[in-house]
DNA sequence: GTGAAAGCGCTAACAG
DNA sequence: CTGTTAGCGCTTTCAC
């Protein structure tokens, strides 16, 4: 079996408190002492258990991880940014994923609660209203939030708001005008609402009129008829499609050309996220993007800091700076008004 | 703070022995007295902590999973399916990336070790020759291999040399004779050596020379000019590249169109794979399709079972079939011998 | 500087 | 059926 703490006090010809110390506090132990330990601790190659370690009260040196999906590689990303730094500092994760469901998330909690975790790194639904998010603030587990813009909790994410009104600017300033926005099945998301809010400002400042999200099955094969219509019928079919993120985007081009549309010549696609695999697309998809890695390292650094107590900075959010990439989705529209619009497009659906 | 077990005890009355087999062998119990105990469980609302079960030498109940990386979608689907089966059968996972850095995988073993994950569940390079896995064998650490292609090993892949095989005949059969396979940065591989196997019989069989894989730096915004040159120039230039994985097949495609080639009519194009988003690309992505999230949950089940001790079966590895998706980046070469030979491309580098 | 001993939360003999 | 007790591997007083 693997040799414990006592294998090596044996083998040393020293107490455990000794090889305890030797391990924690070095500079309290004889030297000479200290180098007999180390060994004793090279020979039997001992490594001490965290198993005592967390029993005892200790840090634990685990951080628990909770994300809708790792299928989206937004949280790929993210992860990938904790990971690598987790490894570098010698804390281990604990992965739970939630689909969003909110009795995954409660159980995720609980789970990791129990596991005595430090901290937790998580992106939530809605993270205003998110009862559990409550329940870790009363209970002085600390945590940040990943992607939820929020100010009221700690959280590291883009100005979701400012990003979308951006983009659609940049989309009204290619001669745009008839904007819709698309959304996911979870339109009910912080991140959703504000993009939507951002897509309506930047609207209305140009005189337009903004409309609702249309939502959008994520998993269909093909777009529904009814929205299928809906953008490409009619002398008032939009030009252009902001969806609110890029998987949503790719699979709105592709029903479009199934329906026989060209990218970008019958429709213009601006998406979210800024997956990198958006730029291998033909033509490259344009997207708003949020620096996903960053974020996930930036909650991380914050979340050790609030473990640390080292956390000075008096806002709980931390807003990174989003960046346009200005694919070759989006086509320039000659503003030429009312009489260039485009003609209606019938799809061979 | 949480409450104990001690707690429950002295608030159902009970002793902390009683408490415990109330709740791990409750027909054990007296009824009455079971009953107490679950009131007192749930007016504390105690949960058990892991951590003295597991520092007890129970069972842990914690998985380890080692990963090369998530940024391909590869691997974060085979997580997918993992922690789905994990989180329904109460099992935590302790995920760590080693990005096939031998010493990071070394780490990423002691420490799940160290952790006492009853089983790990890993990809690693190459599993013939990976003297951490003749250890976690002398140490009796059950783990099953996804993605590596071997007989000596517990292992769930699919067969990577027929797939290959079965890819590149498909290509042949579509009138392609000089036909190249290209290999990420990762040739050494169990599987790209394999999938290289599969396309010199392929290719051997039906009368064609095959060559070495190309190496193709991954990471790279363009193609490097002597492989463009290799790909593009001169009358023995391949029209059709195998690539030993679907990220590598899009970064080629894009490297190609940047030199204003034409998928697939200048050049046809196969991955390896499966990618979802690979069916999003246009052309949709001709690919050999590995079911990435069954192979996760099989490795799962596999794991459980040898856990489990109901690990009847005899072979060690298990293949599941894959199957060829037909994209659109392969083109049909008219069959007409030597002089339809395409004309040499010059590049716009 | 070092050792003895208590105890973290729990399970598993062993008694009763 | 229930309680007592030992001990998992470790850290941490408290003596020496």
């Amino acid at each position: 079996m693997t040799p414990t703490i006592k294998d090596v006090a044996a083998h040393a010809g020293f107490s455990i408190a000794t090889v305890s110390r030797a391990i924690n506090a070095p500079h309290t132990v004889n030297p000479v002492t200290l180098d007999k330990v180390r060994q004793s601790i090279d020979a039997l190659n001992f490594r001490p258990s965290p198993l005592g370690r967390q029993l005892r009260g200790e840090r634990t040196r685990l951080i628990g991880v909770i994300l809708p999906t790792i299928a989206n590689p937004v949280f790929a990303e993210c992860l990938q940014g904790i990971d690598d730094l987790a490894c570098a500092q010698g804390y281990r994760l604990m992965l739970m994923t939630t689909q969003y469901d909110a009795e995954r998330e409660r159980h995720a909690i609980e789970t990791l609660r129990e596991h005595r975790v430090e901290g937790l790194v998580l992106t939530v639904a809605d993270a205003d209203t998110h009862p559990l998010l409550d329940d870790l603030d009363r209970a002085g587990l600390l945590y940040v939030l990943m992607h939820n813009d929020t100010v009221r909790r700690p959280s590291v994410s883009v100005d979701n708001r400012l990003a979308a009104y951006d983009g659609v600017r940049m989309l009204i300033a290619h001669g745009h005008r008839r904007i819709l926005m698309l959304a996911g099945t979870l339109a009910a998301s912080d991140r959703a609402r504000l993009r939507h809010l951002g897509y309506a400002q930047a609207m209305q400042q140009a005189g337009l009129t903004p409309a609702p999200a249309l939502e959008i099955d994520f998993n269909a094969e093909e777009l529904a008829p009814s929205v299928l219509a809906h953008l490409t019928s009619g002398p008032n079919r939009p030009t252009a499609l902001f969806c609110s993120n890029d998987l949503l985007a790719m699979v709105v081009i592709r029903g479009l050309r199934r329906a026989r549309l060209q990218i970008p010549h019958d429709m213009s696609i601006l998406g979210f996220d800024g997956l990198a695999m958006g730029e291998l697309l033909q033509p490259p998809l344009a997207t708003i993007c949020a620096p996903n890695r960053e974020i996930g390292c930036s909650a991380w650094r914050r979340l050790m800091a609030r473990i640390d107590g080292t956390y000075s900075d008096t806002s709980m959010s931390l807003t990174l700076p989003h960046a346009l990439r200005e694919g070759a989705t989006i086509a320039a529209i000659p503003n030429t008004s009312e009489t260039s619009r485009p003609r209606s497009i019938q799809p061979l659906a």
